[in-house]
DNA sequence: ATATGTGCAAATGATTTGCTCGTGG
DNA sequence: CCACGAGCAAATCATTTGCACATAT
């Protein structure tokens, strides 16, 4: 996490902007919160967490296309209009199933997945730099409930 | 696109659902469109070419969760908040790779990348309905101008 | 000192919903 | 006939923007 305020900090050098408390603070916070968010959900924790500090939600929508040109977040998957945001330093890159019943989100990851999609790119000069894959479907759980 | 009004209809058949001029409306311009598509695109293509006609925005928005159960279209990806579809019936099923600077979609297909993901799904017992898959870079044209 | 950032409130854009009226089966 | 669908306008939800004030550098 400090390796991300770091990060933060030296992107903010690099490009003549302010680094302050209020982004540290969201940058503490989405690491602390080590699972994918949304900005309601980040926003709701900083208030539940820092109850005397008034962070408010815009400061997080501005936040967030520094954070992640800085490296620190990537958009994981868009879930029926909101945005996910999932971190990127120090958590394995992977896709994601999402359970359609029970909401659940399951991560995985294969390097032959990557290792295809890089041969297509490089086949047809395309400079990738992100990517989402997604599976939308019922898991383990929600299937066996559903069977009974 | 006959046979997508049919299993429109059959689907409206099977679910006490009305087959209203309206709905075959959307489902012709729909496959007359091509391409991919969202709501408002759908739209002014139809208030463009039947000019006398009245069909709302809103009687869209209400008939894309059934044009996707009755397995007609699906949800291809989310282009910065407006969500993105595609036809499913009499189109190969593929991924996409998106543009960041021109915006161009293309498309592409590669059958392991399928077989790993329903191998994955089958290792976890997931039942996948849908995935989405989408490669965000710069294509080669737009990497030729930048390069000069 | 001053450009950049913050918070508020209002604007926007996509989508949804309440309600009334029309119509397919 | 009458439950389901269509259209309108108003509501909602996520996100963005304008503006006045605050503060990091």
């Amino acid at each position: 996490m400090e390796k991300a305020v770091q990060k933060f900090r030296q992107y903010c050098q690099d490009n003549g902007m302010r680094n302050t408390p209020e982004r540290e603070l969201i940058i503490r916070e989405l690491y602390r919160l080590d699972e994918h968010f949304d900005v309601d959900r980040l926003f709701l924790r900083i208030r539940n967490t820092h109850l005397k500090l008034k962070l408010s939600k815009v400061s997080i929508y501005r936040a967030i296309p520094h954070l992640i040109k800085a490296g620190l977040i990537r958009e994981a998957f868009s879930d029926s209009g909101t945005i996910c945001y999932e971190h990127v330093l120090g958590h394995e890159h992977h896709d994601h199933m999402k359970c359609l019943a029970c909401g659940e989100v399951i991560e995985f990851y294969e390097k032959k997945i990557d290792e295809i999609q890089q041969k297509i790119c490089d086949r047809l000069d395309f400079e990738m730099v992100w990517h989402v894959h997604v599976l939308g479907g019922y898991c383990k759980k929600c299937r066996e409930i559903n069977r009974k």
